[in-house]
DNA sequence: CAGTTTGTTCATTTTTTCTTGAACAGGCAT
DNA sequence: ATGCCTGTTCAAGAAAAAATGAACAAACTG
């Protein structure tokens, strides 16, 4: 016997399927998701739980976007890593339900901790990496050179090591300067 | 008749190979470029160019980096496209050569330019087609959710749209303290 | 003008990335 | 325990993105 009775006319309207501003907010943050180089699903993923303000289990999730379970998982996973989603525990619900993050501050930094601070901590090591290379190199000109594009691309490092806590500074004032 | 007798030994032997701390600077930019959403061969390029001070011709470039015709050629398009490289002409060379521009600055704003602010712009005119959907949508209940997202959307919309003439300005700043 | 050199375009192939779904694991209830 | 409900993993398939190279165009050369 299915559970349908348990829930009211109204909540399975409502789980059953997508608005027509609910799929063009889903394409639209499926859109943003690969512009920054994600994949889509997470965008959709994140859309949907975006649209709504019920918490949403990954079988209500999969239904309404027709993933299969392997990219719910994975992508609420993802999303879940990079500060994007959380979960919320329901009373008397053993299914895991999701809402999404929708501070502004709270994705960016997310998103710049997983995706840009490792990048730049493996850039440290690269450098390293790259001293050692120039330091070995026979051809005078060419360690001379060498010497002056790593100076350039340290510089640089520590340019961006500066600029990320700045981004997220501002995203961070900028919104409690808005609200309300 | 070949014109390899206008060349000195040493510029021969300078273009005809990568030293090994080249290679790993080429290697870098190539994991920079995939980790901001470019194609590698766009990296590989710049890599190469930032490591010489002589402007390269396009043969030089793929001889050097083992690539295609085609992918010098629209790799050079979208580099000059972004204000990554510039091409120099030399005089008595008929070919087109290419020196990177190592500005960070530069980079940047170019870099954010090309790749975000269409973003934006696109942006914009969903958001309209938003307000549309929600206006037309019967569902009230519905209606007053698509609004208070739509609010959201909008106000992350104009955050952003703050945020990056900050970067621009804040990476300008640093570099030129730092200059020296 | 005919022949070269230089560079672009684009259909095809190759590579990479994403998605799928079946097998599996853990936990809960009976 | 046994069977069910949830969720994870991963090999295989599908889809998307990038690289290749041959055909083409344009500009120079003699």
């Amino acid at each position: 016997m299915t559970a349908y009775s348990i829930q009211s006319s109204k909540d399975s309207q409502r789980a059953a399927s997508l608005s027509e501003w609910e799929t063009a907010v889903i394409d639209l943050f499926l859109n943003a998701a690969m512009s920054v180089g994600l994949p889509k699903s997470l965008g959709q993923i994140y859309g949907l739980l975006f649209c709504r303000d019920e918490p949403l289990a990954m079988d209500e999730i999969m239904k309404l976007l027709s993933v299969s379970k392997g990219s719910a998982s994975q992508g609420l996973r993802s999303l879940r890593h990079l500060g994007a989603v959380k979960s919320q525990f329901l009373p008397g619900q053993r299914k895991e339900h999701f809402v999404a993050e929708i501070r502004l501050r709270k994705l960016v930094s997310g998103f710049l901790k997983e995706q840009a601070e490792p990048h730049l901590e493996k850039g440290k090591a690269r450098l390293s990496h790259l001293q050692e290379l120039v330091d070995a190199t026979e051809d005078l000109n060419s360690a001379e050179r060498g010497r002056k594009k790593m100076n350039i691309l340290a510089g640089w490092h520590r340019q961006v090591g500066k600029l990320l806590p700045l981004v997220k500074l501002i995203v961070g004032k900028t919104e409690r300067s808005h609200k309300r």
